[in-house]
DNA sequence: ATCAGTTGTTTTATTAGCAAAACATCAGTT
DNA sequence: AACTGATGTTTTGCTAATAAAACAACTGAT
């Protein structure tokens, strides 16, 4: 009871916010500039050259993050496959927030930006999972949709935060 | 581009994954025991009287836990409302990642433990409104949830991470 | 009354992640 | 050759959140 063993995971976690976009930043500069220094990283993140130094050396310890013969980083086989889980569970949360949910884009990107790098795989795999279908044009997600849509222009009754979620939930399934 | 101006927002919460334990552990054991002291939060926890101490003395500062006459603890009013916030959201994720995408109740618990305070109002909200939906007994949702899993247990093609989430969604609305 | 146990606080230390500043290196210009 | 600018590292200091240990205060049993 009371849930004390589950809340500590957050700070197990193995790859931390911080490190999930040393590691993003590296992905993106090799796409943009093709290649990828300790400078460009703490310019793309706006911190320090300092602190980037830092926090890279750790991931060359990591083994996440490997040096080349000049100073020139790059992402190892692990930290690709890293940043691949990370970049595909944001697009995933993004799309969903954006486009059923219909939160603006800013608010979209910056939620998903929060918690990609805390979903487990399962939860991002199955997500792709549902929002692909549900954004098919498959006939029946096409009609739940739209029904969703003009329901949620309509009720605005109660008031969030909710006191109660799983009541709200039961008087739905009277 | 390059997003670097929203990745820093993560940091720059109010409300910290400790913080909001701390808080949610007042709520809970006032619930249970009818009281709640820094020994108690600690124990809920699993961290020393020493931290606990110190946390929650920064609580205090903050307005968000007033100090019985005899060092009983409960929430202030803004305590109370960010509690509420945290719990609905924790709620409603758990109830999507469970019961829509049927992922086990540890994984739902733990995944929504992690993003609870991560979340922005809007999108908790706007989710409570998905999930009530889709959960109804309305004959469109029932159909769409009842397509979906049948879904699930079929195709299982494309692997994950996926490298390109958005070329899979284009896939889809050829 | 004394002794044991619980409670709350404080102090010291650790880790992650940042800034700021000093320093060394290297490349290009003049 | 000397000056300039960019780069990478290191050191020092900061904050949040923890542990560990010492300490003081209260409570209850004997």
């Amino acid at each position: 009871m009371m849930a004390s063993d589950v809340w500590k995971e957050f700070e197990s976690n193995a790859i931390s916010h911080s490190v999930a976009h040393h590691l993003i930043a590296i992905h993106e500069l090799m796409d943009d500039l093709g290649y990828a220094r300790v400078s460009d990283v703490a310019r793309a993140l706006e911190i320090t050259r300092g602190s980037a130094s830092l926090t890279l050396k750790a991931l060359k310890g990591r083994g996440l993050v490997v040096e080349d013969h000049n100073k020139f980083l790059k992402l190892s086989e692990d930290g690709r496959r890293i940043v691949d889980s990370i970049l595909a569970k944001r697009a995933v949360v993004r799309k969903f927030l954006n486009e059923v949910l219909k939160l603006d884009e800013h608010q979209a990107e910056v939620d998903a930006c929060k918690v990609e790098h805390l979903l487990s795989a399962q939860t991002g795999e199955q997500l792709l999972h549902f929002v692909r279908f549900l954004l098919s044009d498959d006939p029946t997600a096409r009609q739940f949709l739209s029904e969703f849509w003009s329901k949620l222009d309509q009720d605005e009754e109660w008031q969030w935060p909710v006191q109660d979620v799983d009541q709200l939930f039961n008087m739905e399934s009277r």
